[in-house]
DNA sequence: CGCCTGTTTGACGACAGTCAAATTAGGTGG
DNA sequence: CCACCTAATTTGACTGTCGTCAAACAGGCG
């Protein structure tokens, strides 16, 4: 999509590199390519852009004064970040994996009707991935909470294809400790909780610690408790 | 607002009264109340219309294969549900109190930008509030969820007024099971939190179990654990 | 008054957290 | 390529918070 060649990628803490000159951008967004942990926006920055994850993942965290982090939403290609109701941004916003992202001003969206409604479009369905993970956060015990979270990853890294065939490697690009921060639970007991996984063959770790291969997706579903 | 004579209050389970005439209502939306306890939607039922809260509160939740319940979002006046990405909801709709919602047709938004607008902008501080209520289900001990829930109740009902006086009743329209399924909790754990609160003075409940009065602001917002 | 529902309190157990140590992976420089 | 260093992961032992089960209590309504 729109061959971004990236020139030099940029070290500085805060803005990576931009691919597409702010001149010509003002309508289609300004898109900017995050390396992996790269912070895409601060609680307490300045809110005025939002940005549309066009390829990689990034994840929303908040940090509670005593330093508990709890990792509130992860966006895939297609989601909205940083449209925050104040001035600032509310929570952290990071790249789980090399990362592409379009940003808009805010006020772009009162000029345009078309990006206004998809933005509309993405928010609903945000809004209903959160209800998901509340149902997860609430009210599912540690093992049903790495199910699905795994669950969830094959599903977006390999869309309604093979869906009893169960094999597929998901590349899980995240450290235990942010898997923990999203669930809600330490990075012991994800640790735990997937040896347990491995050794009832129900997932099968890879080579790389971050890698995965479902090895019996009914039996993942049951241990999720019936969402995906 | 716009003076709703309810003429008769329909006692069959799902369509409570309906206050507008159908005729008058596509463009505006279709006003209905709906008495404490009464079912907006349920889960599965086909999802043409979605809601705004006029007045009162509604509670979104889901249930689990096994019967546990998570209440995943409460909305107050100016919020919106059953907006479903699919055909048909994915939780279930239920008013907290008497409450009055507007209704529209999803195709509505299709042909009124002025109202896509309004509800792109509802959903942004929904989709907020969402994660607020995460960090809360992954983070916070019983007591410091307790805590918060009392504190977003006390600023609903009174809008940022007397700031640190504290004194203030509020009328927590939710039974013990609806909190602790809001809170990801037992009702035996809320019980012994809220008796440990009054115990200690942060709160003091009224003659009805579910009024409270807030005594210490100060000390109830760090036992909330910093947000509201 | 009796019934039903919701709330409170108690005793006990379990799941997950904490603290700590061992092991492995990944990156850098010789 | 290997030694070394740091960060990440894994495993273990123990603790504590919260869930489970059970019983008592309170309130509303016919």
């Amino acid at each position: 999509m729109r061959g971004y060649t990236v020139t030099a990628i940029d070290r500085s803490p805060f803005p990576a590199a931009v691919v597409q000159s702010a001149a010509s951008a003002s309508a289609l967004g300004l898109v900017t390519k995050f390396d992996k942990h790269r912070p895409v926006y601060m609680a307490g920055d300045d809110a005025e852009r939002f940005f549309e994850v066009e390829s990689g993942a990034v994840m929303l965290y908040r940090i509670l004064d005593d330093g508990r982090r709890q990792v509130v939403e992860i966006i895939f290609p297609g989601g909205i970040c940083g449209l925050a109701v104040g001035p600032v941004h509310e929570s952290c916003c990071q790249a789980l994996m090399p990362s592409v992202l379009r940003s808009y001003k805010k006020t772009d969206l009162m000029r345009s009707d078309a990006l206004r409604s998809r933005i509309s479009q993405k928010l609903q369905s945000q809004l209903s991935s959160m209800h998901d993970h509340v149902v997860t956060l609430g009210r599912k015990t540690a093992q049903e909470r790495v199910c699905t979270l795994i669950l969830k990853l094959r599903d977006i890294e390999n869309p309604p294809a093979n869906e009893d065939g169960g094999e597929g490697t998901i590349a899980l690009p995240m450290t235990r400790t942010e898997i923990a921060d999203y669930l809600g639970l330490t990075l012991e007991t994800v640790c735990r909780t997937l040896t347990d996984l491995n050794r009832r063959k129900l997932v099968e770790s890879g080579q790389k610690k971050s890698e995965f291969r479902v090895k019996d997706l009914l039996r993942l579903r049951r241990a999720a408790c019936c969402d995906a």
